[in-house]
DNA sequence: CAGAATCCGATGCGATACTG
DNA sequence: CAGTATCGCATCGGATTCTG
């Protein structure tokens, strides 16, 4: 439920919708979206594979950002037939635009292993 | 002040660590930067010219922003001095970090550009 | 297995007014 | 000119408990 007729809300919408790199990164601005989209390239695509293999996030967090990537277009949530067992099971694949996205990601960490002060 | 107990700061912090690319998208990730960068590139480097430039924004987070973009090292703040009228002016400038961010706003924005939905 | 529900603290951003 | 101070609302993320 959002307050569209905000000040803020109506200032991100004008954003995105002339300026093609604030909208790219708004898509991929939470916190353990990057995260998610490594993850599941490297073959991570179950809800509980990415718990484990992300062991800070909370299943809320979780399942929150895994929908705005599926509601943006990036991932795709699937059910799974499985045939004795043929429970709640679903895995989550990048879509073309979501593998593309591989590229952006590459440029950030490129720039950040250049430039980040060294801890 | 921040709150260095919290887990919301310390999972933030330990992200920002061990990837590069989270690092790098927190610190262009704040609704005005990357318009802020953008129109320094452009030749807009004082503050009263980025309020023109960016009518939507406040003062107080022009200057927020400013701030931060300053303490990460992607801009320099310095005094102007005016000979007969040595006022509070100052310029902003981008480093060679900030200059070497377009790489990675270009990746955005080229992304962007194949992949938004029409409005 | 894959979440939904509820609660809450931390942060972000906007509005307005004031200042060296 | 270039901010700072105070306020208030909205969003984000974490903790915990419950469910089809």
């Amino acid at each position: 439920m959002r307050k569209t007729s905000s000040t803020n809300y109506s200032n991100a919408q004008e954003l995105h919708d002339h300026c093609e790199a604030a909208y790219t990164l708004s898509l991929i601005s939470g916190r353990w979206k990057l995260t998610i989209l490594v993850e599941l390239t490297k073959g991570n695509n179950r809800f509980s594979l990415l718990k484990q293999v992300i062991p800070a996030i909370t299943e809320r967090v979780l399942a929150l950002q895994l929908g705005q990537l599926e509601k943006d277009g990036l991932i795709i949530k699937s059910a799974v037939q499985g045939r004795n067992t043929p429970k709640n099971t679903y895995v989550y694949t990048l879509t073309e635009k979501g593998v593309e996205l591989q590229t952006v990601i590459n440029s950030l960490e490129t720039w950040g292993k250049r430039h980040q002060p060294v801890t």
